[in-house]
DNA sequence: CCTTGTGAATCCTTTCACAGCG
DNA sequence: CGCTGTGAAAGGATTCACAAGG
C-alpha cells in the first residue's frame, strides 16, 4: 500500500506483485500452525481457507515463487514454511528499534509476534529523560540523544515510529540519516523520506473511519435517504479533549 | 484490503470504489488540518501533496462524491471536510467497544484519534476479573461476561478486538451475536463471520514482514549495474549466506 | 482421479492528457 | 489563465477454466 514513492519501476530479478508479497505474511502464518500440528501436506484449497483468501488466487501467488507443490497432492507445509520465509527475508534476523515508548509503543515492545518472526526488538527509545533507563519488556529505554549511536552500534535498518504525529517527521529524518531505510509508522502523519527509503503506515482511526463508511451504508439499505440535502452546517469544529495522553495524536 | 467476503455485488447507490474510500480519511486529515490553520481554499495539488499521493488520483476521488470544487480556483476546504466527513458517516458519531484491555488494548483506549472523529469509546471489556474495575484512560473496564449487555444498551456496532490470538474468534462470535457488524481485528488470526459483516484487521507484524522483504532486496541490490546513490550503510549484521535450510526437502 | 500451474478474460485502479469552465 | 473534472489508455490484480502431470 505505502511503500516509498516511485523508486525504480520494478525490482528486476523476479517481479513478485506487491499484492502477492503483502500475502505471503499471511501464507506464512497458516502454514506455522499447520507444521506446529505437524500436517505434513496442504492442499491449495485447505490453506487458502485457513488464510482467508481464495485458492485461485493463493495458487497463482505461489506460482511467482517457483513451482513448490506436487499436482494431485499438494504442497508440502514445511518445504513452503521455509521458502516463503526465506522469499520473505525472515531467515536472517532484522534489529529494530521502537521510537516513542507510550502506550503503543510498549504494546509493540511487548508483542511476541515481532519476536517469533525474525524480528529482535534492539532497542527502545524515547524523549522523554524520566523513561531512560526504566525498563519495558524488559528492555531499558534509552533516551533519544543515543538515537544515532543505537542505530549504527546495532546495525538497525528498520525504524518503527509511535511517537505523538508532531515529532514523526523529525524522528523520521534522524533515523533516516543515520541509516535506516524502512520504516514502520504508526504516527498519524504522511512522512516524506528520500527515494530508497520504504515507509509503511498503520493507521489506527482510518480503519475505523472506513468501517464506519460501510456500517452507514449498512444502516441506511432500506429506505435509502435521498434526502439529505446540504445543511453545510460545518459546526464540526476539531473538538476538545485532544491533548491527554501520549502514545499517538490524532491530526 | 479485508472487508467482509462477497456481500452483494456492489452497493448500488453511488458505488465509492474501495480504493477511494480508504484514501478520503487522509484527505480528512489534511484537510482538518488546513482548516485550523484557517485556510480557505486549497488546490488537488497543495492538497495532493499533505495527503501523499498525486493530484490526478484525488481528483479523480473526489469526482466519485461529486463535483464540490471550482475551477480556476481549487476546493473549498470547510464545505470539503463537511462533504467527505458525512461520506464517511462520521457526522454521527459511534460508539466502540474494546475488548481485550492489554497492552495495545490500553493504547487504543488512550488513542486521541478515535475520539477526535466521531469516534466513542462506549466501553472496555476483558476476560480477567482482576481487571474489572481498574479505570483505564478514564473509563472502568468491565468484565466479559457483561458484552452482551453492554453491546445492546449502548447500541454499539462496531467492535474492536485486541485480545490474544486465541481468545479473538470466540470473542468476535459473542460481539456479532450481539449485533456487532463490523469489527477491527488486531489479533493475528483470520475471523470468520457471517455475510454482512465487515472485518478489517490490523496485523503488526505482517506489515514488518512486508518491510523486511522490500530490505532484502536492497541489501542484494549492489554488486549487479546502477551504483544506485544510496549509501546502503546497513552494516551487515552478522549472518551467514543461506540461513539453515530446513529437514524436509521436495520429493 | 485429484490438485497444481497458468494462459486468457475480467475487473479494478491509476495515470494521462485535455476539454471545459470559472 | 489556472485548475477542475473526466473520458480514454495503461497497468495491476483477481478470477476463470482447463491442460498438464503426479
Amino acid at each position: 500500500m505505502a511503500t516509498g514513492r516511485t523508486h525504480r519501476p520494478a525490482t528486476r530479478s523476479r517481479g513478485i506483485p506487491e499484492a502477492t508479497v503483502a500475502r505471503l505474511p499471511l501464507y506464512l502464518r497458516a502454514l506455522t500452525a499447520l507444521s506446529e500440528r505437524s500436517v505434513p501436506t496442504v492442499s491449495s484449497e485447505e490453506l487458502a481457507a485457513a488464510a482467508g483468501v481464495n485458492s485461485a488466487k493463493l495458487r497463482k501467488d505461489f506460482s511467482y515463487l517457483g513451482s513448490y507443490g506436487t499436482r494431485g497432492v499438494g504442497y508440502d507445509v514445511e518445504y513452503l514454511v521455509y521458502q516463503i520465509s526465506r522469499e520473505l527475508g525472515l531467515t536472517q534476523d532484522w534489529p529494530v528499534v521502537i521510537v516513542g515508548i507510550g502506550n503503543l509503543g510498549a504494546a509493540l515492545a511487548n508483542y511476541g509476534g515481532f519476536a517469533s518472526r525474525g524480528f529482535r526488538v534492539a532497542a527502545l527509545i524515547d524523549a522523554d529523560p524520566a523513561m531512560a533507563g526504566k525498563p519495558v519488556a524488559g528492555i531499558p529505554v534509552q533516551h533519544t540523544d543515543e538515537l544515532e549511536k543505537i542505530i549504527d552500534d546495532n546495525g538497525v535498518s528498520i525504524g518503527v515510529i509511535a511517537t505523538p504525529a508532531g515529532a514523526a517527521q523529525q524522528v523520521c529524518d534522524r533515523l533516516v540519516a543515520a541509516g535506516v531505510t524502512s520504516i514502520l509508522n504508526f504516527a498519524p502523519t504522511v512522512l516524506s523520506v528520500p527515494d530508497g527509503v520504504d515507509v509503511r503506515k498503520v493507521d489506527l482511526s482510518i480503519e475505523l473511519q472506513i468501517l464506519a463508511f460501510h456500517e452507514q451504508r449498512k444502516a441506511g439499505e432500506e429506505a435509502a435517504s435521498e434526502a439529505d440535502a446540504v445543511p453545510l452546517a460545518a459546526k464540526e469544529a476539531g473538538k476538545g479533549p485532544d491533548g491527554d495522553v501520549p502514545a499517538v495524536m490524532p491530526a
